[in-house]
RNA sequence: GGGCUCGUGGUCUAGUUGGUUAUGACGCGGCCUUUACAAGGCCGAAAUCGGUGGUUCGAAUCCGCCCGAGCCCA
């Protein structure tokens, strides 16, 4: 039986290990029926460091769902992976071994990944258990992993069958420093310093000219047209003619664009390829030609002349502004500072290359895409709205391919000759094209003899999208695809953090949706972010970041889950110290509850005719079992959570477990000892998905110890019958009868000799005197003598509004003025009539008689002593 | 700059199909050794619902503007 204190550090250990070795939470996997399957399709965290408080909040999030399901008879599916092929695993690896993956090969340097990611993975494994998720542990995968190579390059050659895929030659964003395309979410914002060169340019076959100002003198060689906005009236008649670069010589048409900043510099701008995304646009809106200055390490190339070999924002630029200098169209050099794009990784400027990529089409069906997130069910529905305003903003197709050491490669050769793509076949995937051979020995298009490998990887995301597909072991059977648990697609809840809807369950949705032909999940759960104390995002740069790991050294984990389970789901929530406090303290609550149920019944016996406060209590949890179970079921964590421990607390402790102890104590009363056992059982099992250790150290201990609570049937409403006002007039009375005691200095064991109580508490009488103390106590027919003086009069708006409008406040002016006659019930004031319904007149009671009269919701109560 | 979300006692939070006494917790003050729990119980004080203007008989709730915070995108 439980004693003493509650020691969560063995207690919480002891069942982690044992729910772990004993497989507590394996999908069984037996049920073929989708139905009686609930499959969670969890995002695998990337690989790049330590546990932080998101992944803490969001799993447990996913944890209460998932066991509350398992409870209601569901065979879950609860998966874990690692996002471990992406350049987060790999910046960890440099950083880690302090090596550059340039000065490696790539099966190399990706062995190096393997065995550092392995590492952190081990650690994390052990702090998810940690945490008390109900993971099943069978079902894991990482993304680097043959296996899932195999699905990323199957999903790849199908989308290429499907006509979903293209490739192209096209501006690619690029870091010189990694040497990779990156994508735009890459990418971040940076305030630097630099200059403004003001640079004189000659007009074509004229003696005129005009200024440039630009902060890129380099790129002058890539200048293949001069910008002019078209409300730009003094360099209006610029249009049209020609403009020769200084230094390069190259003749460009000055051209007219309203993209033009008219605020910065002198109206007039280069346009180079590329230099920035507006350069893009303009290549593409006034099809310009390429003139490519830079290349994929930041160097000048020959079209830079002289300058060809130099590296380009740093000698290329110094020679070249010298040279503008010495040739006397130099006009100004000023220091400024602005934004520029750098990577996020290594805080490089970004260039613009032009690349040969592939793409997934994703323009040409975004009413399918946007139909299909309207087919989930969103919790919270208002983040529906970001999937929706994202892909009416989609304006660029889904860039997949990255130049990186390490990742999944592209299943894809090319014909030396006439570039022509030759796929992998499915069933040798997955290849390695770098190291394997090509499936035929000659382009089948044009019969040449060559194939070129493709080195390209995928982008993270491109593999990370088919965490369903991974999950449901979906493959190519040399025929068709299948999948390995069918049963379990679509998911029933994917989970998703609002800050990454965007891409990450977008892109998944596409993705599978393509491949299957079904929205891959039936709904979707958003969680916010942690934040601090302060409600400030937590941040290395702001050095407000609290660890887990040490909190968790402090607290038991149920209070962590605690605290995370009484968020709102979709806001973000702050990391508080109280909230976890506030968690302890139910605990000890609740262990302490449940050490006085077992002391006073300590097994349950068959259902005996229960007394009126009995039927009463269990009346009352079979509302709240109701209520959680609804809460659970919309995931309003929240207030499932607070209202569960706020009946349990004040509804059964405070009011039920006193006045049970009484009788328990005073004699076996098989009523009570029923009813304690029984609600008891209940709140474990409702509390389970919450405190899911606690709950299970109790459980076994007092009700079963062969199977774990959390394989427990959830509590469903038993029926109860009960005279749920009298119920509650005789905790009134008894709350009325402890303030008396309060405010007469008296100790809630104090005797009482008489109480008088007019009002329902059929059937609790005994109760309220026996936990009151109370000597006597009488139930009045009639209402005790009292003189009543009417105070005021209370209008019901809700009726009288709607039905009297703007004659309201003239009617709340007679009330104020005394100027109102109640007649046969019917309140005159102000020329207008209010039947009974309207109206509630309050009144002040006062009580003549002997003894002290105490008015209580649904009673008065005289107490004489 | 654009979109979305949020702003409620000192702190966190419930409450948004408009209805007049705004929920609970933490903290605070007072009282009570009731043998499960004093890390408990009972009682109490504490909020012009971010600001402002409007719609309405009536606004925390609906609308406009402003301020502040967060996320995403330029």
């Amino acid at each position: 039986m439980p004693s003493g204190e509650y020691d969560s550090e063995t207690v919480e250990s002891k069942w982690q290990d044992r729910w772990v070795s004993e497989d507590t939470y394996a999908y069984q996997g037996e049920a073929v029926d989708p139905n009686t399957v609930f499959s969670i399709d969890t995002p695998p965290p990337t690989v790049s460091g330590s546990l932080h408080w998101g992944h803490v909040y969001g799993s447990i999030l996913q944890d209460v769902v998932a066991r509350f399901n398992r409870m209601q008879g569901k065979d879950v599916f609860f998966p874990f992976g690692y996002d471990d092929n992406g350049i987060a695993s790999e910046r960890l690896t440099e950083d880690e071994l302090d090596v550059r993956h340039q000065d490696f090969g790539r099966r190399e340097f990706q062995e190096m990944c393997r065995e550092v990611t392995a590492e952190y993975e081990a650690d994390f494994n052990e702090k998810m258990q940690g945490i008390g998720v109900s993971i099943d542990w069978d079902q894991t995968y990482q993304t680097i992993e043959p296996r899932v190579q195999r699905i990323s390059q199957l999903s790849f050659i199908e989308l290429y069958d499907q006509g979903r895929e293209y490739r192209q030659r096209a501006p690619a964003i690029w870091c010189p420093e990694c040497e990779t395309a990156i994508s735009q979410v890459e990418t971040e914002d940076d305030e630097q310093a630099s200059h403004f060169h003001d640079i004189a340019f000659e007009v074509a076959d004229s003696d005129e000219s005009f200024v440039i100002s630009t902060t890129r003198p380099e790129l002058l060689p890539a200048c293949v047209a001069v910008f002019v906005h078209p409300d730009d009236d003094e360099n209006q008649h610029l249009v049209g003619e020609e403009a020769e670069v200084p230094l390069f010589g190259q003749t460009v048409p000055i051209l007219e664009d309203e993209r033009v900043d008219l605020e910065t510099g002198t109206g007039l701008v280069m346009c180079c390829t590329f230099g920035d995304q507006t350069d893009i646009e303009w290549y593409q809106a006034h099809d310009l030609p390429l003139r490519i200055a830079i290349d994929e390490s930041g160097t000048m190339t020959e079209v830079a002349g002289e300058y060809d070999g130099l590296h380009a924002s740093t000698e290329a630029r110094e020679a070249i502004v010298s040279d503008l200098d010495d040739a006397d169209v130099l006009l100004d050099k000023r220091a400024i500072t602005h934004t520029v794009n750098v990577h996020e990784r290594c805080g490089t400027s970004v260039e613009f290359l032009v690349k040969d990529q592939w793409y997934i089409k994703l323009l040409d069906k975004t009413d399918e895409y946007l139909e299909a997130g309207r087919q989930m069910e969103w919790f919270p529905e208002k983040m529906f709205t970001r999937y929706k305003n994202w892909i009416e903003g989609l304006q660029w197709d889904w860039a997949i391919s990255r130049q990186r050491s390490s990742g999944i490669p592209f299943p894809v050769w090319y014909c030396e000759d006439c570039d022509h793509p030759v796929m992998a076949e499915r069933e040798d995937l997955p290849v390695d094209p770098l190291s394997d051979d090509p499936p035929v020995d000659s382009c089948p298009e044009c019969g040449h003899g060559e194939l070129v490998p493709e080195d390209d990887v995928f982008d993270t995301w491109a593999t990370s999208s088919l965490t369903p597909l991974i999950n449901a072991g979906w493959d190519w059977n040399g025929e068709e695809f299948q999948m390995e648990f069918p049963e379990i697609y679509p998911f029933d809840m994917r989970p998703q953090g609002h800050d990454i809807i965007s891409f990450w369950l977008f892109h998944t949705v596409v993705k599978c949706y393509e491949h299957t032909g079904e929205v891959p999940f039936d709904s979707v759960m958003i969680n916010g972010m942690v934040l601090d104390e302060n409600r400030v995002k937590m941040s290395k740069s702001l050095g407000n970041i609290v660890s887990p790991d040490e909190v968790m050294e402090k607290y038991p984990v149920d209070a962590a889950r605690y605290w995370a389970a009484g968020s709102a789901i979709g806001d973000d929530l702050p990391y508080q110290e109280k909230g976890l406090v506030a968690g302890e303290k139910l605990m000890r609550k609740l262990w302490n509850a449940s050490k006085l149920v077992e002391h006073l019944a300590d097994e349950t016996p068959d259902e005996p005719d229960l007394k009126p406060i009995d039927k009463w209590l269990l009346a009352e949890l079979d509302a709240e079992v109701e209520f959680v179970t609804e809460k659970l079921d919309n995931r309003e964590f929240s207030k499932a959570r607070d209202s569960l421990r706020s009946f349990f607390w004040h509804t059964f402790c405070d009011d039920y477990l006193e006045i049970a102890k009484q009788r328990l104590q005073d004699g076996g009363d098989v009523s009570a000892a029923y009813t304690l056992r029984t609600a008891h059982q209940t709140f474990l099992k409702l509390f389970a998905p919450f405190l899911a250790h606690i709950t299970e150290e109790l459980w076994r201990d007092m009700y079963d110890a062969e199977t774990s609570v959390h394989r427990a049937d959830w509590p469903e409403p038993v029926g109860v019958e009960a005279d749920l006002e009298a119920g509650e007039t005789a905790m009134a009375v008894v709350s009325v009868l402890r303030k008396y005691k309060t405010d007469n200095q008296l100790s809630m064991n104090a005797e009482v000799d008489t109480v008088q109580v007019y009002g329902n508490i059929a059937g609790l009488e005994e109760d309220i005197s026996r936990v009151m103390h109370v000597d006597t106590l009488e139930t009045l027919e009639e209402e005790p003598e009292i003189e009543s003086v009417v105070t005021g009069i209370d209008l019901d708006y809700a009726q009288v509004g709607p039905q009297f409008g703007s004659k309201v406040p003239d009617i709340e002016a007679a009330l104020e003025a005394d100027d109102y006659v109640i007649e046969d019930g019917v309140l005159h004031a102000a020329d207008v009539e209010l039947g009974a319904d309207l109206f509630e007149v309050n009144r002040e009671r006062k009580y003549s008689g002997e003894g002290e009269m105490l008015e209580a919701e649904g009673a008065l109560v005289i107490v004489q002593n």
